[in-house]
RNA sequence: CGGGGUGUAGCUCAGUAUGGUUAGAGUACCUGGUUUGGGACCAGGGGGCCGAAGGUUCGAGUCCUUUCACCCCGACCA
């Protein structure tokens, strides 16, 4: 893409209503605009790197025998009127009305829709497990939206169901998403954790939440520093005053508060603050049986179905991504979620050789399938190198002044490097770092 | 949903106490020139239903009433 015809408002100052490092980046960066309390628009660098990380989870799900369906937005009354959510849920449920006065829900989740599609469709045992997933709009009409992306209104995820014969089955299936969800923070380059969680208004016995860590994360973590051992310390304390003070404490100042507790495996345990990304919970037949959802057995009886759910915030991870990787110039992607690996700068337009360089070098990386931007507006240096440090693009290549003696420079976003390689070998070393 | 606050140029904000020429600044944008390695400089220019509706007044961005939107603290939050 050259930037001169990309769409990429980006600003030197910071949108008023914006406090967390994410939101004002991703606002400035031209990543998203906010729309209304809690309602984003995705400009093409965001909607790049939504539909990166959907890439990603779709994968590793399809890869772990799950089947991708989407089911509509727009949902019947009558479904929260049979599970009885319609009531419980409350006014976070948006409620609107077609031109013939029927009532319909603006989908906040899906474990109703999900089951009265499988109902009746899969019948016996010998049809199980199923593991149906989506990732679609959701609408949450919360009290407060804040935070940018974390906390939206309107947002991007995935929710996934399962469906078993038998309680063991699901809690393999259970283990089996737990393994892929790790796969799936991993490959997008998270610091994460896997904690023991509430299980919350959703009901179900097993739970765990996945944590991407970040001073701004809203839950307080214990994790071991040695094991893979982590809770919300939601689950671990019952003193709701030593909750309270502990949520309060920065990233930096619970690193020092001391733990008595020790973790099972023996090794010391310590807080962190998290950002819930993640979350999965073993239901059982809490909904399959109020929405008399069975299938035959081996006996050819009528059972409801054990069931599972899993959730990743899809568009919350944009923003946990920036929460993690930041520094005060602005965003900071992984390799794997960066909207373009490489951003030629040209630095001075004006010098022929230079633009000839950058256009050779852009056709190349263009020809090789690597993502990459050209930077060719008439611009100075320095204005130029704040803007690509705000967007955050992994690599930038300058070329400038040395051009003269066959040099140009790497500039590596999150080391802030700069190494001079000859602009015969750029292609090659560029080919190598990504 | 309780408490607090803010709506004026694309953005960040003055101006409102005490009503009074044609509503301002910075930034962004356009034109011309200079400049070209860290968000440049000079000159010129365009851009506003002062959130909306109603009211008081000779006169309202400013005062009164109503309403909408957005932000912050809290409660809530798969």
């Amino acid at each position: 893409m050259r930037r001169s015809r990309a769409f990429i408002p980006t600003t030197k100052e910071v949108p008023a209503d914006a406090t967390l490092p994410s939101h004002q980046f991703l606002v400035r960066a031209g990543f998203i605009n906010s729309q209304g309390a809690g309602l984003y628009n995705f400009l093409p660098l965001g909607k790049i790197v939504l539909e990166k990380i959907r890439t990603i989870v779709k994968e590793e799900l399809d890869r772990a025998g799950c089947n991708e369906v989407q089911l509509s937005f727009v949902t019947p009354m009558s479904l929260w009127e049979r599970s009885g959510r319609c009531e419980t849920m409350g006014k976070e449920m948006l409620r609107i009305k077609d031109r013939h006065e029927n009532s319909f829900v603006l989908s906040p989740t899906n474990e109703e829709a999900m089951v009265e599609l499988v109902k009746n469709r899969v019948t016996s045992y010998k049809d199980l497990p199923i593991n149906l997933y989506q990732i679609n709009t959701k609408f949450r009409d919360e009290a407060r939206p804040r935070y940018g992306l974390l906390r939206g209104r309107e947002f991007l995820m995935k929710d996934g169901y399962s469906f078993h014969a038998s309680e063991d089955d699901m809690i393999r299936e259970f283990h089996l998403m737990q393994d892929t969800y790790k796969k799936i923070f991993t490959r997008l380059g998270l610091d994460f954790r896997v904690v023991e969680a509430d299980s919350g208004a959703i009901g179900g016995s097993g739970s765990r939440e996945f944590h991407v860590l970040a001073d701004s994360g809203e839950d307080t973590l214990v994790v071991c520093q040695s094991c893979e051992y982590g809770a919300n310390i939601e689950t671990l304390y019952e003193d709701e005053q030593k909750i309270d003070e502990l949520q309060e404490k920065s990233y930096e100042d619970l690193q020092t508060q001391s733990i008595e507790e020790r973790c099972s495996c023996g090794a010391k345990l310590s807080f962190k603050k998290g950002i819930e990304v993640g979350h999965i919970f073993q239901l059982g037949t809490k909904y399959s049986e109020a929405l008399d959802a069975n299938f035959n057995d081996e006996n050819g009886r009528a059972k409801p179905f054990e069931m599972a759910t899993f959730g990743i915030g899809v568009s919350r991870l944009i923003a946990a991504v920036i929460e993690q990787n930041h520094d005060e110039n602005g965003c900071i992607w992984t390799k794997s979620t960066t909207p373009y690996m490489v951003n030629i700068l040209v630095s001075n337009i004006k010098d022929e050789a230079q633009v000839e360089a950058g256009e050779e070098l852009y056709s190349k990386l263009v020809d090789s399938g690597v993502e990459v931007m050209i930077d060719d507006r008439k611009e100075r240096f320095g204005f130029k190198m704040k803007d690509a440090e705000l967007i955050g693009f992994v690599y930038t290549i300058i070329i400038g002044k040395e051009l003269s003696n066959g040099l140009v420079e790497i500039y590596d976003r999150k080391t802030k490097v700069k190494t001079s390689v000859e602009v015969s070998d750029v292609f090659a070393k560029i080919m190598e770092l990504i």
